[in-house]
RNA sequence: GGCCCCGUCGUCUAGCGGUCAGGACACCGGUCUUUCAAGCCGGCAGCACGGGUUCGACUCCCGUCGGGGCUACCA
């Protein structure tokens, strides 16, 4: 690989980390480990109005929580955002910290002499030149143009040609220029986008764009190209909504003189409605999911797997985040936009469930059962391997074992295993009311009782059978003894198989719900 | 409106001229079982439409329709 790959994610902090921004993030992330490449985080926070702290800080939480690890950027190093502070001293803080690798800084306020630098080359080669219309002006324009049947309007050109006179004259009016792009109108700018193929634009529809705006800040397409340039970005791969800003980017980019990179535009996230995924179609901040419960791998794996997919007939759904960064390639990415449906999100999610490490479950979990307070907020007692003290992880873990396919989000622990831990647990009452009324019933479950208390070992086998054992002397099918058995000792009438659940509950506490 | 992108089951998708159009989620049956869940078996369901090209089109071309994006001194 003589050139190595180099792919950006960049995002700007004015919102909480969104999932169509993971998901392209996500792409980057794939494509640049597939390749060996670099992943970089670049912070495009030009829009000084907008930038909020908390929103940079959902950018690092939210990629770090999808393992979304970036080789050059911003090192945040865990500093948090407080309460109400601005951005600027947030960004500040962080700062502090340095950043990673040698292309920054990966912050765009504060790569501004880049942009000036960049901006007066083209000035003084003529490719670009100030503009002192003013928005009004600009805004009156258009709808001159628009009053007049045209069907695309763009800037007048009126200071294209301006003589040093002209210029003196708005500078002494107190106008501010702009930069603009001179574009010409002849020809086409095109492009082979590595998932769509060829893609031209006649340039009589690209509008002198703007470069630098009035303040002296570079406009987002500007920002982009020259850090793009100047961060050796070989590949472009974004959302399929920049596929028409691409065009006046390539024009920056022959402007400057500078290589221009690969383009691979990615399919956008949908909602429910086929419109572009948005605050109206529920949760679309990262965030929502991980406090909703969903694991990050499968997050990871869900998000992967919509507007990609390793194709070639295979029907694997399923995928470890290296089987991913092995299998994946810009190839098979569709063309189609895909709508983010939480079906599929909730079944991944409790395969993951089912089928991850369970200490790691475990992990996952203990936060849910403490907030909950089955289990108390000190750390639960790694070393001890008491299976039957509810405050060990050994017994966390027998029950965690037992209940968790019946979970689809982690918080789902809760209500699954709380009677594992607290003798004072919800009870369904039509539940007891049905199976623990009637006093032939109650008879029955007493000589249960006293059988149980006078089993050697407490296991599964030995339960099962003092149970079918007196249902055969009784002459009833077991259920009929099951069921009472499993009210009294869980308070409901689902859950994991009844002489498993009592196993792991153990001999003291089931005879004492037992005589309840 | 203009420019651009897109169009296979409800959803995510495989397909890259000849397939009974495959898989997954969801849904519906059945099975297993002490319940639920999981599992297993089976079912429902799709090439937007119209023209071409071709011996042969989901696949290639054109058009129509539909959806989306862009059209800012936002990113």
């Amino acid at each position: 690989m003589a050139d190595t790959v180099r792919v950006r994610m960049a995002p700007s902090p004015t919102g909480r980390l969104h999932v169509g921004s993971a998901h392209t993030a996500l792409f980057n992330y794939l494509f640049a480990r597939h390749h060996g490449g670099t992943f970089i985080l670049r912070i495009e926070d030009t829009d000084m109005t907008r930038n909020t702290a908390e929103s940079l800080q959902s950018i690092f939480d939210g990629l770090r929580w999808l393992g979304l690890d970036w080789d050059e950027g911003p090192e945040d190093a865990g500093v948090r955002a407080r309460e109400g502070e601005t951005y600027q001293d947030y960004l500040q803080r962080v700062l502090a910290n340095g950043e990673r690798g040698e292309a920054g800084p990966y912050f765009q306020t504060q790569r501004l002499p880049l942009y000036e630098e960049h901006a007066r080359k083209l000035l003084e080669s003529g490719k670009a030149y100030r503009c002192y219309c003013t928005p009004e002006e600009l805004e009156q324009s258009r709808e001159e143009q628009k009053a007049r049947g045209v069907k695309a309007p763009k800037y007048s050109g009126r200071c294209r040609q301006l003589s040093a006179e002209q210029e003196a004259a708005f500078v002494a009016e107190g106008r501010k220029p702009c930069l603009r792009l001179r574009v010409s109108d002849e020809g086409v700018t095109a492009f082979d986008d590595l998932v769509r193929g060829r893609i031209e634009f006649e340039n009589k529809e690209i509008d002198d764009l703007i470069l630098l705006k009035s303040n002296g800040y570079p406009t987002y397409h500007f920002g982009v190209v020259v850090d793009d340039a100047l961060m050796r970005i070989t590949h472009v791969i974004r959302g399929e909504e920049h596929i028409s800003n691409t065009p006046p980017q390539i024009l920056m980019y022959e402007a400057l003189g500078f290589p221009v990179p690969q383009f691979a535009h990615l399919p956008l996230l949908l909602g429910r409605d086929r419109k572009k995924l948005s605050k109206r179609h529920g949760a679309t901040e990262i965030f929502a999911y991980r406090d909703k419960g969903v694991l990050p791998e499968a997050m990871f794996n869900f998000l992967a797997l919509i507007g990609w997919s390793p194709g070639e007939g295979e029907t694997q759904e399923i995928f470890t985040r290296e089987e991913l960064i092995q299998r994946f390639s810009l190839a098979h990415v569709s063309k189609a936009s895909g709508i983010f449906d939480l079906e599929k999100l909730e079944w991944m999610n409790a395969t993951y469930i089912r089928q991850m490490d369970l200490e790691q479950l475990l992990d996952a979990c203990l936060p849910y059962l403490q907030q909950a307070g089955l289990l108390p907020l000190s750390p639960v007692n790694s070393l001890s391997h008491e299976p039957m003290n509810p405050l060990t992880r050994a017994y966390a873990l027998r029950v965690l074992a037992l209940t968790r396919e019946r979970m689809r989000y982690l918080p789902d622990v809760v209500e699954q295993t709380n009677y594992f831990f607290t003798d004072d647990f919800p009870r369904d009452a039509k539940a007891v009311a049905k199976w623990l009324s009637d006093a032939e019933t109650q008879e029955r479950l007493k000589v249960l009782r006293d059988r149980l208390s006078q089993v050697g070992a407490w296991t599964i086998t030995t339960l099962e059978n003092v149970v079918r054992q007196y249902a055969d002397e009784i002459g009833q099918p077991a259920a009929r003894l099951i069921h009472p058995l499993r009210v009294a000792c869980t308070g409901r009438t689902v859950g994991p198989g009844l002489f498993e659940t009592m196993a792991v509950l153990g001999r003291e506490r089931c005879l004492k719900r037992l005589s309840a």
